[in-house]
DNA sequence: ACAAAAGTGTTTTTTATACACCCATGC
DNA sequence: GCATGGGTGTATAAAAAACACTTTTGT
């Protein structure tokens, strides 16, 4: 960043008045229920002007001495208790008028939003609820018309997932330590749909790849043959990162 | 301790300050000079504190009523000349603390810096020197210690322009009208490196995909049989787009 | 025995990769 | 003629996609 400083009191009152801003931070949170094969979403209900009473993502705005991702990861931990994340910054969006907070008539402060985009372990994920303002977790097909422009920042989050899913181990952050590869394959489906990918092409080409290891643990889960328990082997998928991975 | 103002206060003093931003755009603005094959990167040298006389990405602060983008067209057209660009959002820095003219002790006003991605006509750029601070494209492999985070900003950007080569028209936005597939070929080995993909076959798949066509003219450059020049056609590429492609 | 879930294998098609070679031009 | 860059084709290897089949459990 860069911009002049305040060189000549005459130089600055010939520019243009720069835009003072309050910075929020809104998270696109999203789990999958492998049980109910159900792509979820966390939104909070508004206990404020503006949009009171509607749902939003949850967000917060920045305080002093606060990074942008140090508020991404306290607005998260007011809403779930969680211990396993994936968290990345996704998209800023900030142009004039996006929140009606902003002084309508004249340019008062300027909302700036920096989305972030994080996918939790849905079973240990317990909601805050703080008796005040709802909390829940929405389906990804059911969501309602959001406050401000979360519905578009929910959007490019979602696009976000789905990418991501296809080249990055994103997934085991958020599976349990050990699982099937039922589960993965599960978890993938709900994310991705039914067609991404047969299952017995789904399990050789991960297979193959090497960084998922059998622990010779084998699960039974009603009927059917009892599966194996496999777990990420975060080293020897090391030597992958950066490469153009497919899982698809 | 009375008075409905004591409440307020006390409320107040609970929650953390927000912290308040000066919101800078900072720009990669990258070109390809495919005579010389060589991937410039535009710098501008910086008159004012900090960081008086060292190089910078080209950069503004945002300033009332004018929206990211809008910013980041400004800084671009007041360094540059050109008709045809490519521009996306990079990435937000905003930790505390990484612009020295934030107040070092105390929190004051916090800097924070959305990085945009450029990718400009090389021919047709002309560089608007204002007569008080350099100016110059500067060959990727030859960038020196930039002011603030910039250095890691490019880095940044350096790394998504690699990977919007492989799966995203890109090229075609400033690549001249018509040109010649060993032109197009130039533009990515100037870019990926020699080794990305053999010419032969990077021409099969380009032209198996159907979007480049074939003007039927030829052009002879120097010795060896004429090129024939062929026009990006973004009709017969609309299909293909949000599909997983991969010009490699 | 049989349905259900897990796991293996096989066949076909499509892509990637590495080359060898022909073509048209300037000198 | 021959060097130079443009353009085509082929042979091999690897990957993707479709799907048939076996194995092991619960009921």
């Amino acid at each position: 960043m860069s911009g002049r400083g305040t060189k000549k009191v005459a130089d600055t009152l010939k520019k243009q008045a720069l835009a003072d801003f309050k910075v929020g931070v809104d998270n696109v949170i999203f789990s999958v229920d492998t049980e109910q094969n159900r792509l979820l979403v966390l939104l909070v209900m508004r206990d404020d002007e503006p949009y009171l009473g509607q749902w939003c993502l949850p967000g917060t705005l920045v305080r002093k001495g606060e990074s942008l991702e140090d508020a991404a990861d306290r607005i998260l931990a007011e809403k779930i208790k969680v211990k396993n994340l994936y968290l990345e910054q996704l998209y800023t969006f900030g142009g004039p008028g996006r929140d009606p907070r902003e002084a309508p008539d004249s340019f008062g402060v300027r909302y700036l939003a920096v989305s972030y985009f994080a996918l939790v372990r849905f079973a240990e994920a317990e909601l805050i609820a703080d008796g005040v303002s709802g909390i829940a977790w929405y389906p990804i097909e059911q969501i309602p018309p959001l406050a401000f422009d979360h519905n578009q920042i929910l959007e490019y989050g979602y696009r976000r997932l789905r990418n991501k899913l296809e080249y990055s181990p994103v997934a085991f952050d958020v599976l349990p330590e050990v699982f099937t590869l039922s589960d993965l394959y599960q978890f993938y489906t709900t994310v991705l749909g039914e067609n991404f990918s047969d299952y017995s092409n789904f399990r050789a080409r991960l297979l193959k790849l090497g960084f998922l290891c059998d622990t010779g643990i084998k699960v039974s889960r009603g009927a059917g043959r009892p599966a194996s328990l496999y777990r990420f082997d975060a080293e020897a998928f090391a030597p992958l990162k950066d490469k153009p991975l497919v899982f698809i």
